[in-house]
DNA sequence: CATCTGACGACCG
DNA sequence: GCGGTCGCCAGAT
């Protein structure tokens, strides 16, 4: 399986901006779901300028654990993103890619039911 | 080839 | 809201 896909598109998420594992999975169609999308990130190469702090859980919780989880902190908020209790507010810094919503700062909880 | 291990998220108590 | 379990699935051992 190749992530290259994966990094391209978290390539594109705008500075200051965060998505969740399973938005980029379900973005993506990424079989076995939000979890492939960590198993991605777990393998971004270093130093090819892929963001991968900029990929965070559904909640926005950092889900990395140490020593990375300061380091994804502390990038985060070098982008003027504000972390309270190990999570980013989503509602502010939620990136939404294709979501025709113009919703600007609703719920972004709504996930499909099926 | 058999098992174990996660950078997840849904469910349940 | 928090912690434990389960399903998913590719890599590592």
């Amino acid at each position: 399986m190749s992530w290259d896909p994966v990094f391209r598109f978290v390539k594109r998420i705008p500075r200051g901006r965060v998505l969740t594992y399973g938005v980029l999975a379900e973005v993506l169609g990424l079989p076995g779901g939000a979890r492939s999308a960590g198993r991605a990130m777990a393998a971004t190469p270093p130093g090819k300028g892929v963001p991968w702090h900029r990929v965070v859980g559904e909640h926005g919780k950092i889900l990395i654990r140490e020593p990375y989880g300061s380091l994804q902190r502390k990038l985060l908020e070098s982008e003027g993103i504000r972390i309270v209790e190990s999570r980013v507010d989503l509602s502010r810094h939620l990136w939404r890619p294709l979501k025709k919503s113009t919703r600007k700062h609703g719920t972004p909880k709504r996930r499909n039911q099926k």
